[in-house]
Order: C-alpha cells, then sequence, then structure tokens
DNA sequence: CGCGCTATGTGCGCTATCGCACATACCAGC
DNA sequence: GCTGGTATGTGCGATAGCGCACATAGCGCG
C-alpha cells in the first residue's frame, strides 16, 4: 500500500475488530486538484477518507458562482450523507489541494454502520464537527471581512495538511470562499508584508501561525475546539 | 393534554411500539417568545419538537451580533447534538415565534436511539435536512441581497407554521438574519408596496406566496426540495 | 383622551466589496 | 533566451449595506 490508512485521523480512530474488517476493503486512491468525488444531487458510490490531500464541499449557484460549505482533510471523511440516509446532497466535492486518500464501497460503510457500535458514534460525532463547521461558515459569511476570513481559511487548511505549505492559486481560493481573485490578492498582500506569509505562483507558505490565528476572527477558534472536544484525536474507538 | 403531538412531523412519522414507548414520555411545553431552549455550549437535558412554534438555532459573536444557522417548526426538532454524540452545540437555541411544543428526556431520547431502528434512521435523515439548511445559509449569506433573504425566511418560516401571519417584529428579523433592522424595514417597504405581504407593528401577513418564491434567491427552492426528499410528509416509518 | 413606549420610516455619510480594465511578473517549453 | 500563458498587482467608478440620528406612528394603559 502506497500510502498508510491510519494517517486519516478518522481510519486511525479504528480499532480491533472493526479495523480488520475495513482494513482489506480499503482502496487507496490518488486525489488531483480539481477532482470532484462527487457531484450535487447524484448518488455517492463511495466514501472518502483523505490522508494528504484537502477536499472542499462547495455549492456552485445556478449563475456559475461558487461557495465553500465546508472543507474535509486528514481529520474527516467526505460522504456523510452516505450514513445519514440521503444518499446525496445538494453540493459538490472538489479535490481543494492534491494528494491521496482512500475510499470504501458505499455498502461495505453502510454495513459497518448499522451494526451500530463504535464506528456509528464516531461517524456521527464527526457529523457533529462538520455540521459545526457549516454553522461557523454561514455566521464568517455574514458578519466578517474578506481578510478574517481568509485568515481563517488558511487556518481551517493548514491544520489538514502535514506541512506548512499550500499549493493554491488566489483565483482558487477566492473560488472557495466565494469572493472576487482581487480580494484575495489584496489580503494576501498585506498578510505577506506583514510577515505573515510568503507566496508565489500558487505556493502559499506560512511564516506566522500565532499572527494568522490573531487575525482571524473568533470563527477559526470555534470550529477548531469543537473539532478537538468531537475528535480526541489520540482516542481508539 | 392540550396539544397534539402528531402536529409534529417526526412524531407524526411514528408507528407501532415507537411510538407507544414514546408517547407517555412526550412532556406539553409552552415555548413563549425568546425562551431560550438551549445556550452556546450547554448540554442539553430535553429534546424539543415544535408543534405550533418556530425556533431558531443562531449564534451570537463576542461583539453581540448575532445569525441565524437555521430555523426549525412543526417539521423537526431541537437538539441534534444529542444524538450525533456532542451534547452540546456553539449555538443558542431561542424561540421565535411563540407557540407549543413537546419534550423528551435527553435519557429517553438516546435510549431509543440506540436501539438502531427505524427511529434513528428518521432522525439522521432530518438531521441532513438540517444540514442542508445550514449550508444554504452560508451560501445564501455570502451571495444575495437582503430582500432575497428576507423572502427565503419568510417562507422558510411560513413553511414552519399552520398560518399565513408571523407574529414577528423587524428588529427580531434584523437580528436572525444578521442585519440592519432598518434594512429589513427597507425591504419589507419593498415587499408591501409589491402587494406581497402586509404587516402592522409586529404582525406579517403573506398575501401573495407564489410573488415571494420568486423573489427569494435559489436558496429557498433548494432547501424546501431537499426536506420534502428526506422527509416524505406522509409515510410513517 | 392623552401619555409613553415600542415599532417603523427616512436621510446621510462611510466602507467593503464588486465588476471591469489593464499592467506586470513568473514559469514552461521551444 | 524568447515567447505565450497563467498568476498576480493595481486603479476606478458603482453599490449594498452599515452606523447613526432622528422623525413618525400605532398601541396599551391609566
Amino acid at each position: 500500500m502506497p500510502q498508510n490508512p491510519k494517517k486519516n485521523h478518522l481510519l486511525a480512530a479504528l480499532a480491533g475488530e472493526q479495523w480488520q474488517r475495513w482494513q482489506p476493503l480499503l482502496e487507496h486512491v490518488e486525489m488531483p486538484l480539481g477532482h470532484v468525488l462527487y457531484e450535487s444531487g447524484k448518488t455517492l458510490s463511495h466514501i472518502y477518507f483523505p490522508t494528504t490531500s484537502i477536499v472542499s464541499l462547495l455549492y456552485v449557484m445556478e449563475n456559475g458562482a461558487s461557495a465553500e460549505i465546508a472543507v474535509v482533510g486528514n481529520e474527516g471523511l467526505v460522504g456523510v450523507s452516505l450514513f445519514m440516509g440521503g444518499g446525496s446532497t445538494p453540493s459538490r466535492a472538489v479535490v481543494q489541494s492534491a494528494g491521496h486518500g482512500f475510499r470504501l464501497k458505499a455498502k461495505a460503510m453502510k454495513d459497518e454502520f448499522d451494526k451500530g457500535g463504535p464506528v456509528l458514534h464516531l461517524l456521527l460525532r464527526y457529523t457533529q464537527a462538520l455540521i459545526t463547521q457549516m454553522a461557523q461558515t454561514a455566521v464568517c459569511n455574514r458578519h466578517h471581512t474578506l481578510d478574517q476570513q481568509l485568515c481563517r481559511w488558511l487556518l481551517l487548511s493548514l491544520d489538514r495538511l502535514e506541512c506548512s505549505e499550500l499549493v493554491m492559486t488566489q483565483e482558487l481560493i477566492a473560488n472557495m470562499l466565494g469572493v472576487r481573485r482581487e480580494g484575495v490578492t489584496e489580503g494576501a498582500t498585506k498578510l505577506q508584508k506583514a510577515g505573515l506569509i510568503t507566496y508565489t505562483r500558487g505556493r502559499i507558505k506560512v511564516l506566522d501561525r500565532p499572527g494568522l490565528e490573531k487575525r482571524a476572527c473568533e470563527c477559526y477558534a470555534v470550529v477548531k475546539k469543537e473539532y478537538d472536544r468531537l475528535l480526541p484525536e489520540k482516542t481508539a474507538v
């Protein structure tokens, strides 16, 4: 196996028979930039566990404009609607930062979920964390400035990667935040001038994380705290 | 019993033994305007099923500004974090339109949920619908005008009541939408001039529903469709 | 009937962001 | 090392919504 599934925190939390059952069913997948894991309204065939990639859940409006609803990385999974019962959502899942992950067939996942044991509770707790992120995104979109949101977004993405460098054009970030590309340029320029980040053509390197946290709105902290509370990283199920 | 629990669609969907078990445990509650069902971060003691009231889930920021994350009425329940596993959320649940409802002790609900039968699936499907509403709120906050959001909000509220009149000041609406009260005044004035609504001191009567739908952004329709899909109103579990 | 409170209406300057246009700069490939 | 394409920087008028100040109007209560 070219990658270790245990790099995904949810998979890492599995133990004993659950892990025994799942491990052989996990399929390693490459997740290239821009790859659409699932399309709005389409029934999902797999559930995805990113390890080194980041996936954005985003809604694309009728006029083509878009907005990110939540971001998923090695802390979570893509496809909660599979076990929540709907089988689809009105949003799209797009790979925002290329990398790897694992996937599991819908049926295998459902079977395990319906056994109702610790896996069910783990997945539901993750879903609640995701709900918090969505709720906070709504609040943030309403009340906070582009600069604050940019900081929040960088931090959220950073938390879901292993390194401090994001491969990501400003254009892409603008799509996620649902703002103009120029707005991101301005915000990023400020951050660069303040010595918090450096970037060159699609590569953003974070130099001063605490500085970013200081500039971000409260939304980042609220979400982080809730993820930490609901998904204790080291606790096996 | 002063009110019929079956006015709540989720309770109405219960049948057979589930209903037999729950019915005696349901406690009728009055839900006066402004009543806080649960506070941000506090562990919930009950799960609430509104019948004739509307409850807003809202996030209150450090500076006191607020924004609605989702709205719950007779189609749903308040307190999903109880069965999702967290037991609390960073948001507050406030009665936005006075009325009645029923509640159930946390333990009773959990016991039933952990049995893993149809109740579990019903509650999870409802939660997915709620997720859709939150996601769409995020999108709407990002991209749509105050006027469009006002229409969406009126329609969502209307769907969760039995009548076409909302008892609700513009100030309150502004709090929910996270905008200025004056902005709501302007929007409402336009709608009144267009003959879609009439209102007087805290009472809004909808005259032309299709007209409102036309002015609302796509968000309303997306959410409505998803609720209809996930929660078929007439199907008993 | 009149008083006071709360709800609603309106005006005005301010700011963030938009939409558009275009300038510059970096990188890849010939 | 030149060139084309993508990524980034910058300017400018337009506008939606904000914050504030204050005017008006409906309703309850003595």
